[in-house]
DNA sequence: TTTTGGCTACCTACTAATAGGTAGATAGCA
DNA sequence: TGCTATCTACCTATTAGTAGGTAGCCAAAA
């Protein structure tokens, strides 16, 4: 009764973890192998190249946020709930270092070496994650529930980066109360609750 | 009279643009080696081992940084000009892909499974912009230039973050003006030039 | 002055380990 | 029967790193 999770997903949590800690240069087959007690071999039947393995990860990744996302913005919340919500989920996840990292946030920074299925998967993330974004913020706006200072579509691209960036610095500086402070205090401007 | 720089400093410089493009696993000896003609034992005779290597880049890129943003803190230019001019530095680099992206950002990334030697130095380099920044913000809201709505410390976390982000962004949907974009807001914002 | 010795920078040639990947066999299940 | 998942055993290329040699330079000793 204990492990319901497939080989394959197995696989996909051993891959994200090393993925998430040191990017896609920083895990091999022998890595998984040795994590989940299978044979290499074993691990190409199921993802044939690397490259497949990450984009099949990625796409799981993308599939998993977009659910996520998509009940945040249920009808019960306020756009401002969302938001909040959006970051409880990364402070969670950071506190306990159990994803403790965007595995597209990471991977993004490798774009350039990366093989382009992989690529073209990780910049559509960026894509959805800019579009919710701004359309929660575009929501709240529009019921008059926060001003914004600047066009949505903007001031998403900012929080965006502010997460990103606070997950790196959470990371440089070891200490995962980081993100919590940057992003809340980002979340409180943006919402332009001064004035 | 073409190359001035040592080959030390060229295997340095070669070593900062592969490691910006694919982190501490995205490179090695060979790739090195074969981008400036020199053999891979010649490379282990300037730099033993690839820790150490990477330890005297970031030592170089830190001491590189410290001059840069001291200059910065001349007095002929206010506080709010230094922060424009921190920024500008950035976006020619991300513009003309220079090296487009700060190295210790990268390797800050995969920070769980750096050297220490090499840990400890990106950890010390975010400590010092953490400081500088911190510092000019400070400045500028005792000489009355601008108003702060978080204490100095925050709002230079804040910016740090924004400013990470925001490269990863710009790589991310491979539009380097999306940098200047997002940080530019930011910084508009965090001075309060909107109440 | 020539010679000697040491130093630096580079080389060829190697190693053991690891990388991603393949071929082909086996065992169980539909 | 054929399919899926796993295995053993292998392959080639690349990894970081080493051993040992050579050519040039510079300074002190003869």
């Amino acid at each position: 009764m204990e492990s319901m999770a497939s080989t394959s997903e197995k696989i996909l949590d051993v891959a994200q973890s090393l993925i998430v800690a040191g990017g896609y240069n920083g895990f091999s087959y022998a890595d998984i192998s040795a994590a989940i007690g299978i044979r290499k071999a074993s691990i190409h039947h199921h993802f044939p190249t690397k490259a497949e393995l990450v984009s099949v990860l990625v796409d799981r990744y993308r599939r998993q946020a977009e659910v996520g996302l998509e009940s945040l913005r249920g009808e019960l919340s306020s756009p401002a709930e969302q938001l909040q919500s959006y970051m409880n989920y990364w402070r969670t996840c950071i506190r306990d270092a159990s994803p403790s990292f965007c595995v597209c946030a990471m991977l993004a920074g490798e774009m350039q070496m990366l093989p382009e299925e992989v690529a073209s998967r990780v910049r559509a993330h960026f894509q959805n994650l800019a579009g919710w974004l701004t359309s929660v913020l575009r929501a709240g706006m529009e019921q008059d529930l926060f001003r914004l200072n600047n066009r949505p579509e903007e001031e998403a691209q900012m929080l965006m980066a502010s997460v990103h960036g606070a997950m790196l610095s959470a990371r440089a500086f070891s200490d995962p109360g980081l993100f919590t402070t940057i992003v809340t205090l980002q979340i409180t401007m943006l919402l332009g609750r001064n004035c």
